[in-house]
RNA sequence: GCGGGUGUGGCGGAAUUGGCAGACGCGCAAGAUUCAGGUUCUUGUGGGGGCAACUUCGUGAAGGUUCAAGUCCUUUCACCCGCACCA
């Protein structure tokens, strides 16, 4: 039976916001479940059906852990700033606030219509006064710290935006945005200390339940790596060359080292390098390279050794040459390496090519042909000879290091601090006041928040400023710490600011006095269940654990980690099976999904079309069929009937089992399927009782809450559905008195049997042999084994 | 190159972790309803063989362990994702 779904639809939403029954309460005495879900940045483009996708796997396990009787707190919010609204704002000419205004507007009744049960009340929005106040408060704290400063660097640069990005957002030699070519520019930019959280980033990664491989991706981008530093001296000077290695056991087979085009060194030395004309050209030629190329595309080694300056290896006393090569980068370790040729792939190729002596010190490979990197026996070592392990030898040779005096244990990361501001508009502004005399001052705590003044041209400036810093009422200043004229940062913050400490806000909204309320925090904290996207798990997440783990230093938080569990969904893919996009011509909107099936068979199509954490391609048939589902669920109503069907009571107890358990497990697809089996075993049935129908509604109301609604309406329910209590199941009632399993002869399925579900195993295999066509079967044959698998199948082996 | 993952019908995908492969849905076929199209309902639907009961092959490929393998082991191929000269 067709259902009007648009009318009932619209009904259950207004009936749901009057009563308000979504919102979490602030009964701090119940059971809490805090789902976070990812807030969407306000595109003007409107929602996509990934975004519903992402909502609806936390949608459904918190309308279900409602019904179970806890305090679900489940908000929703907008992450406002960005690009892209200011450079809509430029082209149009429209204030970014109203585009913004505009763009929450549309997603929020676009949400609404879709049915979910965010808690409204509690909506946060990055670019309101009264959130970004603590946005800078978080910013000020940290300035405190020391966890800010500035510092004059290569930076990845987008011509095309005019903004600096961090290494996160400008991966692969591509801007994050807008996806131009990055350039390297010198620039005086803000960076974020995260480096000092390293450590603590990663022991946390241990107290939490994260995917696995959500886990491993955080590991490998904060890429810890155990090894030593090493003094290597210098002829002709008193300083010595400090490297990084993982590899000291490999000291005696250094036949060269090699520094970055950048390193100090190099203008330090200028005078007593005999061919420093040589050197700058090669290090021109490297500038001038992007990241990218640097590292993508040139794998053919090049370089250029240093005349006038050695090392020696504090292992044999050795001279060495120093090569500048672009190999190496200023950026990890401290910008020299020990090259080990024998022992490392890297320093063979570069060895080959200008000739310098390869030294074998393990043994194992063929170093006439290649670099070898495995384990073996210590040769041409001197102290270490004879050594069988790496860990062996690593050990020695550092306490030999260190009795020397010129080298010690040490540890490095990939992770590097975090560049932190862009030169737009549309963002925090940096609460710091430049003062001749002071220096860089924060902006004191009881000016924040510090507003965005208004604007009239919004186009950044050509050398890549704020357009901020055209404004002079806001630039000129007087310093909080000397009263002097002084001049304001004209940056703003990236995008990841707000995004930082969004779940903070949710457990206390609308407080004017703190970022959220300590008994809140409490209460709410940490995040139970966060459910997003696999591309933030690098960076927002990294970055939220970080401001997290930080405002817990200063007690402004109750607890280390602010995410319990992190799940992530699969894509949509388009209906031909590739990514979704607007140039592919390939993207569903839900909006016409709802028009013409109805935000119930959205929400059930998404969850059903796959495993949840996979890609999957968008199927308009296979909608239908969901529609037809929630039609046939529309028609039971019709069968009701007073008698109740025997067959169909261990059916109910199988499935509220399986949806309850599914749910959990975010296996939505076969909670789905099991709601269909029932559905075709009901119709096979014919009839339902009234209390049973009560119970499949129950157990879909979380997938297709307006339907459901308004079925439990008509059998005259009390209050609304999504208020009862979820079905509980009888274990003992999930399986049949009577089952069907397999009998094998020999492994080989020769049939079926019907036995009692608690029948010994001397019974079932008697059973068995007494079905006709085993018998006939074995007859003649000698018995070699008999196995029964309770439930499953008896197996007879047979000669 | 390193790390992780995935390969099952025409398609999306199931399979209590070693126990009847293909649940559920789509699609397709036949029939019913309908003036007709659509809708809805019924039945069938992995491949080969057979009128049939049945039989045989079958989870990317090859080998192995086991009474029993989609699931475990070895080798191998393809695709996807992340990182990438990280010393």
């Amino acid at each position: 039976m067709k259902y009007d779904f648009a009318a009932i639809e619209k009904k259950w939403q207004d009936k749901w916001d009057e009563a308000g029954i979504f919102r979490a309460s602030d009964d701090h005495t119940k059971p809490k479940f805090y789902a976070l879900v990812e807030f969407p940045y306000p595109s003007g483009a409107g929602m996509h059906v990934g975004h519903i996708k992402a909502y609806s796997g936390l949608e459904v396990i918190s309308r279900k852990r409602r019904m179970q009787g806890y305090n679900v707190l489940f908000p929703i919010g907008f992450d406002a700033y960005g690009l892209p609204t200011e450079n809509y704002a430029i082209k149009t000419g429209t204030h970014p606030r109203i585009v913004t205004d505009r763009n929450i507007a549309k997603f929020t009744s676009q949400l609404k219509r879709v049915g979910f049960s965010f808690d409204w009340s509690r909506v946060v929005d990055t670019t309101d006064e009264g959130y970004y106040k603590w946005t800078q408060w978080i910013f000020r704290k940290m300035f405190d710290a020391g966890l800010v400063f500035r510092a004059t660097t290569l930076v990845n640069y987008c011509p095309h935006c005019k903004v600096v990005l961090s290494n996160e957002d400008s991966q692969g030699g591509k801007c994050d945005i807008c996806h131009s070519e990055i350039v390297q520019k010198s620039k005086d930019v803000w960076y974020l200390r995260i480096t000092a959280y390293a450590d603590k980033l990663l022991e946390g990664l241990e107290k939490v339940d994260y995917l696995p491989n959500i886990k491993l991706m955080q590991q490998n981008w904060i890429g810890r790596s155990e090894g030593a530093f090493a003094n290597f001296a210098l002829t002709g000077c008193d300083e010595s060359l400090r490297i990084y290695t993982t590899r000291p056991d490999t000291m005696f087979g250094v036949t060269f080292m090699v520094i970055a085009p950048e390193h100090p060194i190099i203008e330090k030395y200028r005078d007593r390098i005999a061919n420093i004309d040589a050197l700058d050209a090669y290090r021109e030629e490297c500038a001038k390279k992007t990241e990218f190329e640097r590292t993508q595309l040139v794998k053919d080694k090049t370089g250029v050794r240093i005349e006038g300056i050695a090392a020696v290896n504090p292992a044999n006393g050795r001279e060495i040459p120093i090569y500048i090569s672009d190999y190496v980068m200023m950026g990890y370790g401290t910008g020299a390496i020990m090259a080990v040729p024998a022992h490392d792939e890297r320093d063979y190729d570069f060895a080959k090519k200008f000739g310098i002596e390869i030294i074998e010190v393990i043994k194992g490979g063929d170093i006439a042909k290649e670099a070898y990197t495995g384990d073996g026996e210590m040769v041409n070592s001197g102290f270490l000879n004879g050594i069988q392990t790496k860990k062996e030898a690593i050990a020695k040779m550092l306490e030999y290091l260190e009795e020397k005096g010129v080298g010690e244990r040490g540890v490095q990361y990939k992770m590097k601090d975090w560049a932190f501001n862009r030169q737009r508009y549309w963002g925090e502004p940096i609460p710091i006041v430049h003062c001749p005399k002071c220096g860089m001052v924060g902006v004191p705590y009881e000016e924040l928040p510090l507003k965005l003044p208004p604007v009239e041209n919004f186009e950044p400036g050509e050398g890549g400023e704020s357009p901020l810093a055209k404004i002079e009422s806001f630039v000129n200043c007087t310093c909080p710490k000397c009263g002097g004229p002084a001049r304001r940062e004209t940056d703003t913050m990236p995008q990841w600011a707000g995004s930082s400490w969004y779940f903070l806000r949710y457990c206390d909204p609308h407080n004017e006095n703190e970022l959220a309320s300590m008994d809140a925090l409490k209460y709410w904290m940490p995040v139970d269940w966060y459910n997003g996207g696999m591309e933030h798990v690098t960076r927002h997440m990294i970055y939220s654990r970080f401001w997290h783990r930080f405002l817990y230093d200063i007690g402004a938080v109750p607890c280390e980690e602010p995410y319990a569990k992190r799940t992530a969904q699969g894509l949509i893919l388009g209906p031909d099976g590739d990514k979704m996009s607007k140039s592919k011509g390939n993207v569903v909107d839900p909006n016409d999904v709802v028009d013409v099936y109805g935000a119930d068979v959205l929400r059930v199509y998404v969850l059903f079309m796959g495993d949840y954490a996979s890609a999957a391609p968008w199927s308009e048939s296979s909608v239908k069929g969901c529609k037809r589902f929630l039609d046939r669920v529309a028609a039971l109503n019709e069968i009701v009937s007073g008698r109740e069907n025997p067959k169909l009571e261990v059916m109910f107890h199988k499935t509220v089992k399986k949806v309850t358990e599914d749910i959990d497990e975010m296996k939505f697809n076969t909670a789905i399927a099991a709601l269909m089996t029932l559905l075709n075993e009901i119709t096979d049935a014919g009839s339902l009782t009234k209390e049973q129908l009560m119970t499949f509604v129950k157990l879909l109301n979380p997938f297709a809450p307006h339907l459901t609604e308004e079925i439990w309406e008509s059998l005259g329910g009390h209050g609304f559905l999504a208020e009862t209590a979820w079905p509980e199941w009888d274990e003992a009632k999930t399986v049949d008195d009577e089952i069907e399993i397999a009998v094998q002869i020999s492994g080989k399925l020769k049939g079926t049997i019907l036995i009692p579900k608690d029948i010994s195993k001397d019974d079932a295999i008697a059973a068995a042999k007494a079905d006709e066509k085993i018998a006939g079967l074995l007859a003649g044959k000698q018995i070699v084994k008999e196995i029964y698998v309770p439930g499953k199948i008896v197996n007879i082996v047979a000669k």
